[in-house]
Formats: C-alpha cells, sequence, structure tokens
DNA sequence: CCTACCGATCGGTAGG
DNA sequence: CCTACCGATCGGTAGG
C-alpha cells in the first residue's frame, strides 16, 4: 500500500471540513473536483495525473471520485466542457460590447488571454494541450462549442480583412492569430513584466493594421 | 503476463531482418528508437506511450530499450535533442541563404512549417507539447540550443521592425509569429488542400506589412 | 539484445 | 463518501 493511501486524519478532517463551511452539496464537491483536475492536468498531464492526487487535493480517498464520475476519462470531459462553457460566455460577452470592430478584436483578444491566464484559469489550456487525450466519443460533444467559439473569431476577422485592419484569408487569419495568442498560455508569467491588460494590447496592436482616421494621439 | 510481451517470432523476426538488411550497428539501432520514440510521444504523449510500445515498434522485446538508454526520460530528452539539432541547422541555412530580410523571413518560416509538417517531422512537436513532462536537468542541457533558435527568429524580426515590415516589440513579435507558426502542427492536415510551400506564402504575407516599393506584381 | 522477473502503482469496484 | 481490495500494467533490472 502507497503512503499516500494510509490514513491521514488530521488533513483529511481539515479539507472535508473547509468543504463543509462553504455549505455544499454533491454539486459543489463535483465542481471542486473538476477545478482540482484542471490544475494537474494542466501542471502534470492527463496521463501524469493519477485520480488518487485529484482526490487528495480535494481531501477525498482514492476511489471517491468514482462516485461523481463513471471514469477519469469524463473528469477530463468535464474540465473541458467547463472551459469551453466559461470561455464562450466570456467571449461572446465582449464581441456584444459594441463598438468598432477594431475594439471589439481588442476585448476579445483581451478575454480570451483572461481565459488563458489569469488565475485558475486551467480549463482552456487543458482542453488545448490534453485534446488528444479526450476519447473521440467525448470529443465529438465539444466539437459543437468548439466551432461557436471559433465562429465567433472568425467573423469579426473577416469584418476585420473587409475594412483593410487585417489582411489574406479569414480561415488562416483566425488560426494565426489564436495560434499566437493561445501561445502565451506556454510562456506568460503572471509575475513578470507584462500585465496581461498591456499583452492584450499589444497584441492587438501587433495584428491590426494602424488605423487611418488620425484620432488624437 | 500480457499478450504484448508473449513472444510473437514472425513479427519479430521480420523486423529485426528488416533493421539488418539496412545494415544498421548499435548507433543505428538507437537512431530507429528515438524516431519511433517521437512518432508515439507524438500521438499518446509522454506518459501515453510505455517503453514496451517503443520496444515493440522497431522489433524488440519490452527491456531491450534500456541497453540503449538509463530511462524513459532520457528516450525523452533524445528526441527533443535530435529535434533541436535537425531544426536548428535547417534554420540556420534558411537565414544563411541571404537576400532581403523579407526574402530570409520567407524562408525561414517554410524551413520551420517543414520542420513542423513534413514526413518524419515529429521531434520539435513533442519538444513544444512534452516540455513539461522533461525533468528539469534535462531541460537545462536543452536551453541553450533553445536560445539560439530564439535569436535567430529575434535577430531577423528586429530588422523588419527596424525597416517597417513589422510593428511592436521585438520579443513579443516574435512569440507571437512563433506561436502562431508552430500552432500548424495541431490544425494542419498534410492531406488538405494546403501545401506547406502555400501554407508557407500565406503566412509571410498575412505577418508581412506589404513591401513599399511597387515591384512588378 | 532476450528471458524472466520484481516492486510499485493505477483505474476501478463491491459493499457498506 | 470510506474501506478494502483486485487485475493489469509499467519502468526497470539481473544474468546471460
Amino acid at each position: 500500500m502507497a503512503a499516500a493511501d494510509l490514513p491521514q486524519p488530521s488533513s483529511r478532517r481539515r479539507a472535508a471540513t473547509a468543504a463543509r463551511r462553504r455549505g455544499n452539496g454533491d454539486a459543489n464537491r463535483r465542481t471542486q473536483l473538476v477545478r482540482v483536475a484542471a490544475r494537474l492536468f494542466r501542471e502534470r498531464g492527463f496521463n501524469g495525473t493519477t485520480v488518487r492526487d485529484i482526490a487528495q487535493a480535494v481531501g477525498m480517498r482514492s476511489g471517491s471520485p468514482f462516485y461523481y464520475f463513471d471514469s477519469k476519462e469524463q473528469i477530463l470531459f468535464a474540465v473541458m466542457e467547463e472551459g469551453l462553457r466559461v470561455g464562450l460566455v466570456r467571449s461572446e460577452a465582449a464581441v456584444a460590447s459594441g463598438g468598432s470592430a477594431r475594439q471589439r478584436f481588442a476585448k476579445l483578444v483581451r478575454a480570451h488571454l483572461g481565459i488563458l491566464l489569469e488565475d485558475g484559469s486551467d480549463f482552456i489550456p487543458v482542453m488545448l494541450y490534453e485534446w488528444r487525450r479526450l476519447p473521440a466519443s467525448y470529443r465529438r460533444r465539444l466539437i459543437a462549442v468548439k466551432d461557436r467559439y471559433d465562429a465567433l473569431w472568425q467573423q469579426l476577422i473577416a469584418e476585420l480583412i473587409a475594412q483593410g485592419a487585417l489582411r489574406g484569408d479569414p480561415k488562416l487569419a483566425r488560426l494565426l492569430i489564436l495560434g499566437a495568442v493561445n501561445f502565451a498560455a506556454t510562456w506568460y508569467r503572471r509575475n513578470g513584466p507584462l500585465s496581461i491588460d498591456q499583452l492584450a494590447h499589444a497584441t492587438t496592436e501587433f495584428f491590426l493594421t494602424p488605423a487611418r482616421s488620425g484620432k488624437a494621439r
């Protein structure tokens, strides 16, 4: 028997108490598992994380996550589904807030960088990096949501190309821009010299052709 | 005992014979292991690939890779080291071939896309996707080579910014451009409508400001 | 390189 | 949710 499987009453009781204090039922406990799994999957990868790791991180014993999930793959699915849900809500809000195409693009870039880089934002990075680890049947269930995500970017990018703020084919432009932005998940350091706002602004300026109209600047 | 561990004389003998026909010593056999490991690590991830998988793919028995490598991590290191070595040679050649900064940029983009997308080019994608899986001591030994890679791009990008073909901070520009290009490793299909040459050309056009001088279009 | 093997770990389950 | 457990698999090794 591994040391990690031995009873550790004090820390276990502490975690369980903290959970209860938050006033949670099953739904809340499940949410905790998903959040903690996202962090571990991001840090160690899906196959580098054990169900025991996840259980321990929320103060459960090794077999208990299977009370909430049928399989480890289902936990991965839940992580990605949650990431897409929250990401889509925030991205749609950014675009719906109005303004010029350039302004909406700036807001969408900022929203996406937040989804990628803010504290607790491990869901979408897990999707980007562990997508191949998700069984095909689960993958199919997420692709519809992913398509809405892509369409959001694609429409805005097509608008920007139409008015000369970007060049080239809209689909390729989308792939290049999203690739550039998503890559920040690998190199951005929250303690570094660049705030997320600054990064979003500089990224927008990098991609968009300088505006023709000489607004005071 | 697992079925995969049971003797499978015919297929084993076939693989071993094929290897011998190529006329190889230990070095050649080691190279085979690295190449096959690159493919498997890319497809299944480092932790999703077993040493047995690698052994079987070159017609060895489960324990034999340890005649060539001390550990599974060392195989991963060898994959990344080989990727960086070949990648650096090809990238430096592209830049050294001369021409304007724009032309050298086009060649570097093409070379990098080849490294990422051509048949048998699994080494750099493994490095991009499994970097976190490499133990820190091995990581340190690769960073010097990675830095040369980055410097190559950075110098060229600085040149392009100086002459107005790109905007913004050189370091951020490098991260955005490399992110955009590297992302192709996840979406590009070799059987798709776009050749690597076409992709390289369109990517270059997307990033670089249209040239001022009106050369015969 | 193979044979034969080991200790450790892992996903998952039965029965409360 | 825990206890107690199982079968399978895995990285790695000794001794040729």
